[in-house]
DNA sequence: TCTGGGGTCCTAGGACCC
DNA sequence: TCTGGGGTCCTAGGACCC
């Protein structure tokens, strides 16, 4: 892999991955030295819960993401298991990527917690990519407290692999620290790769690496002798052409800095299953909100709208619709999604129910636009009067927005924001407008 | 006590248009 | 009038990534 006898110059290895360790479990050690040391994860309590981060030293006791909470509980019974706060986990990940864009602008996040980098764009500066990733290695634990793996090579695939290599690792319950920054030597990366089994290749899973395990392939060296027609009959024409590619150690994806964002949504595991269409519609109503509220807080309007229903068995179904027109408004997303909802016959209780938003652009005020009179003449089409409900909702919604943004998030709400037990809560609190403390002042 | 929640991309069939 | 082919959009489902 890395051979310490010959540097890559800038334009041998552009391309860099930089994973950091164990994120939201070390945002949370930093916000809470006292867990330092401790066995730390971050995931949900419940039965139904996955852990989502788990610190090295909850990884010694076997436990490791997406593994059920219940499971890493009883592998490591001191563990601490915290919630997550996302919000936080955004905020150190925008400082990670400020000094990643420090080095080059040509950078691509993968969720919160990785990014690939190109340096071609460097390469008259005379930059040497190992030093810059042992600098950028250097500034993430100088400022921000976190480290990272770093993997340095001539493409993603390669320096994606890389990365995980130069991260710690547990071996037989013991942490090993790794080399930190890694790069894959031109002369040794073929012989490398041959030897990793097929599932460490981007995009094979368990359900592809059966379907090869079934032609006889285990490691990237068998795929090497297999045709792409043998490979598309098993696993599609497009995973094909990749998997052909990786084998030979080609991969042509490039670092693509802006990519627009396609779809959103929310969803929700309940604790406990629910029965029946009014706690159906219940939960629908918080997420429409919960989806309305990020499409406009990211100014974006959908077009197409999808819901979610797993039942208790697992078995899943969903039902999209798309519009002519932007979706961006909890009612208009509310009415919408109980059509759906209500085609879905509810053959059991209900387990999981999600709300996405997809055909997402950006907000123009086009299809938005408010018309007068209200109330469209009943002889409009439908699908007219649809959109003027939409547009006056808009407009309404948009005047929420703006209070709410002058005077504050609880400055007021709409009466199907306050349930009776949501009311009564705000009211104690002294949050609802005419709670205790009264109406709100500006500033 | 087998599996969360944020996403991306692919596939396949049907509708519709040219 | 019947038939074919290609392109695009929509819908439902599945696999995968972090």
């Amino acid at each position: 892999m890395s051979s310490p006898s010959r540097r890559p110059g800038v334009l041998e290895a552009p391309i860099l991955h930089v994973d950091l360790d164990a994120f939201f479990a070390s945002v949370e050690v930093l916000d809470d030295p006292s867990l330092a040391g401790r066995p730390v994860a971050v995931g949900g309590a419940g039965e139904r819960g996955v852990i989502a981060s788990a610190s090295y030293e909850a990884r010694r006791y076997g436990v490791r993401s997406a593994m059920s909470s219940a499971l890493a509980r009883r592998l490591c019974p001191s563990l601490v298991l915290l919630p997550g706060r996302f919000e936080r986990y955004g905020e150190y990940s925008r400082r990670f990527h400020g000094l990643v864009a420090d080095l080059t602008p040509v950078y691509e996040p993968l969720g919160l917690d990785e990014v690939f980098c190109d340096l071609r764009s460097l390469a008259r500066l005379g930059v040497d990519p190992i030093e810059a990733a042992h600098g950028l290695r250097r500034r993430l634990h100088d400022e921000l407290r976190l480290r990272c793996g770093i993997g340095v090579a001539r493409n993603k695939l390669f320096a994606k692999l890389a990365s995980k290599a130069a991260k710690p690792r547990v071996e037989s319950g013991r942490l090993v620290e790794g080399e930190g920054v890694v790069w894959v030597d031109g002369a040794t990366e073929e012989l490398w790769l041959a030897t990793l089994p097929v599932r460490a290749l981007w995009g094979v899973g368990p359900a592809t690496a059966a379907k090869l395990e079934r032609l006889g392939l285990r490691l990237v060296r068998d795929l090497r002798g297999v045709g792409a027609a043998t490979l598309a009959r098993s696993v599609g024409p497009s995973m094909a052409a990749t998997l052909v590619a990786f084998a030979a150690g080609e991969d042509d994806r490039e670092v693509v800095t802006d990519r627009p964002l396609k779809s959103l949504g929310h969803e929700e595991t309940f604790a406990r299953s629910l029965v029946g269409r009014r706690e159906l519609a219940t939960a629908l109503r918080a997420q429409a909100g919960v989806v309305a509220r990020t499409l406009r807080g990211r100014d974006l309007v959908a077009r197409t709208l999808t819901v979610l229903v797993r039942f208790d068995d697992g078995a899943q179904v969903s039902r999209s619709q798309t519009v002519g027109y932007g979706l961006d408004d909890e009612g208009a997303l509310l009415e919408l999604a109980e059509a759906l909802a209500g085609s879905v016959e509810l053959v059991g209780a209900v387990r999981l129910l999600g709300l996405h938003a997809s055909g997402l652009r950006a907000r123009t005020g086009e299809g938005l636009q408010l018309r007068l009179p209200l109330e469209a003449p009943a002889e409009d089409p439908p699908e007219d009067r649809a959109r003027a409900r939409q547009a006056e909702r808009a407009a309404l919604r948009d005047a929420i927005d703006e209070v709410r943004r002058r005077f504050g998030r609880d400055a007021l709400a709409t009466a199907g924001e306050l349930t009776a037990d949501g009311l009564e809560v705000a009211t104690q609190r002294g949050r609802h407008p005419f709670g205790p403390e009264g109406p709100r002042t500006p500033r």
